[in-house]
DNA sequence: TGGGGTACTTACCTTTTGGTTGGTTTTACT
DNA sequence: AGTAAAACCAACCAAAAGGTAAGTACCCCA
């Protein structure tokens, strides 16, 4: 029952989007599931030779409560577990090829006067 | 002449976007030039109270540099500064629209199983 | 019994980001 | 000379984000 008192600056939809897409892994995570229906923990962690496994499971386990990926434990041997994006996070892939845009053209003025 | 080694994850144009989008203040700032031609540094202040003083100087200069904003300095008494949204900054506009869309959806879904 | 595979977790440390406070400069007005 | 407004800077500090290294749990197979 606890009552936060959340500022106007917290409860803002842009700022639940950035997010989602803010920090260093987790649109490129995302981005892994493009083409891809499903994908492991094993899986991400070859594509994504640079992350380290602490900031994969952390970034799995926020993407997951945050409705962006879902998780299928199957208890086989040895344990197989599946991430893929829900509905709602099949809609963030489109964001990352805006800003794929939106950065070429940026990288075309550097250094522009 | 120094050749800086960087990793294909800075190069990225994704990254550069988010450069721009990231961080706390930036998106705040640049949708406050919506429907207005110009923004003085004084009406930022006042527009963002919640902000420092250190950090809408320090992201004015990043967005002038990155050339999302314009400068224009008038020499009058007292000095005035005026901020604009270039052309590469105007096409930043629409996402924060896009950001509030997915921020709304994500909302609905709070909490849900 | 012990090594290997998969999927994590924890403790500790460094780097990055953001906040606080108190300056500075320029010009004008009184 | 003193004060004020606008724009900006710098030193210091705290909090958040990210990296490293090691360990856990589960089961299998040799």
């Amino acid at each position: 029952m606890e009552k936060k008192e959340k500022k106007l600056i917290d409860t803002c939809p842009v700022r639940k989007s950035l997010d989602i897409i803010g920090g260093k892994w987790k649109l490129l995570i995302i981005g892994q599931f493009f083409g891809a229906e499903m994908l492991r923990y094993g899986d991400l962690k070859k594509l994504i030779p640079e992350i380290s496994e602490k900031m994969l499971n952390q970034e799995l386990k926020f993407l997951c409560k945050a409705n962006i990926l879902s998780k299928k434990i199957f208890h086989e041997t040895p344990l197989r577990v599946e991430y893929a994006l829900t509905d709602l996070g099949k809609q963030v892939i489109p964001f990352i090829g805006m800003l794929a845009d939106l950065g070429n053209k940026l990288e075309e003025l550097e250094g522009e006067a």
